[in-house]
DNA sequence: TATGTTGTGCGACCAAAGTCGCATACAGCT
DNA sequence: AGCTGTATGCGACTTTGGTCGCACAACATA
């Protein structure tokens, strides 16, 4: 099959690993896809072994009371769920969800696998470490942005990471950012009014960057 | 010296470690005092190498503006600082600061056995990916408290998990929850006003436990 | 065209949290 | 006792965020 072609060429990760270890982690593992809007690992049916993302994009979020939602960060291509990885080493089990943004095309190793590779190549073990640490510094700072900023800070610094162009409704923005429908609508409609943004139908355009990011870097 | 029999008795980790592997994390290897108050990882000379904690609590914090502060993550004996050791092998660099509540006892590996532990031991990385997944269930739970919960909610938490007596200033449990002492007393007034707790000079007794707990899973 | 569904706009109102200023109480020290 | 630094109490006020209710616009489908 193709796609251990598609993995070594897209993924630096696999490309350091020596032959013998690449035919290793193919053996048993699997391509899936999940459509959009799916959820990769359902909760309870965890443990089915250590992904890598191939394409698409994956919102992990926690689901409150009242059907409020947080997203705790995004998965990226060639990035890994550690969600489902760490209930195979630490017993942990997390309680949050992992939504498809787009459709995926997944990479799953089993666990055996998975250990035997930990256990013989560093790169690899490199790897599993720094998407801990990635994952370990988004929560941190979006612990830091949820303490500390103001909604409208948050919004911006959002609307500027996506920029000059931001697709989707309001209360998918809401959900990003831990909130309702509402208060996006409001804070929307003041930077629109300060002309800081063209607001349409699922369509944010950013007319002021730098004036969006004095709202998001503003102290206090 | 007398510190590797410490270590095996009190933690399980090193239990499972094969004596020869005990020598080794021994060689180089060195038991650091901290006072309390005092910064176990310094922010600007990091990488120490991989530290367990003997003896002690440490709190990690993450600083805001205007002398603000949100606990991310306690350390309690056995735990380890994942903050410097991830800065080992992924390259993220935290800007979370460590502050000794009380004096601490630190056993810390350098770098290389650390990594010869890793590539050799299996309980050794079990034991490392188990404190990642612990500290990411940690700040996940944390995102959502602060998220979805209400401080008196997220205060009644604490003064439960502390019961039957918290002691320390209300300005330090501002600080673990992220606000301010003046909310805080607010607070606690209206606790001990519904005779849930009796207030004293850096002292909070938990009168009634059942009161407080539900306050703290009240929906909504 | 008719009919839902979904996204958006708006206004009034409420509650939680943060801010400010100052008074008071306690502990340690000289 | 008197002084000083810290901890606490308390009241008034402002801001932010959340809630509710409803109207309207855009899009899809029958």
């Amino acid at each position: 099959m193709d796609i251990s072609k598609q993995l070594l060429e897209q993924f630096p990760i696999f490309q350091s690993l020596p032959p013998a270890d690449i035919d290793e982690a193919m053996q048993g593992s699997h391509v899936r896809r999940v459509a959009k809007g799916g959820s990769p690992f359902s909760t309870n049916s965890p443990c089915t072994g250590f992904s890598v993302l191939l394409s698409g994009t994956v919102r992990v979020v926690k689901l409150g009371a009242s059907g409020r939602e947080v997203e705790l960060y995004r998965l990226q291509p060639g990035e890994s769920c550690l969600i489902s990885t760490s209930c195979l080493l630490g017993k942990a089990n997390y309680t949050a969800a992992a939504i498809a943004q787009t459709d995926l095309l997944m990479f799953t190793i089993p666990p055996s696998i998975f250990k035997r590779l930990l256990a013989r190549n560093e790169a690899f073990r490199d790897f599993v470490f720094s998407q801990f640490s990635q994952r370990l510094a988004d929560l941190m700072m979006l612990v830091e942005a949820i303490a500390f900023q103001k909604l409208d800070q948050r919004l911006a610094a959002i609307l500027l990471d996506a920029a000059p162009e931001t697709r989707g409704s309001q209360a998918q923005l809401a959900d990003r950012l831990g909130t309702v429908r509402d208060i996006v609508g409001r804070l929307l409609k003041n930077f629109e009014q300060r002309g800081l943004v063209a607001l349409g139908r699922e369509r944010i355009r950013v007319l002021d960057p730098e004036g969006l990011k004095a709202i998001a870097e503003r102290p206090s």
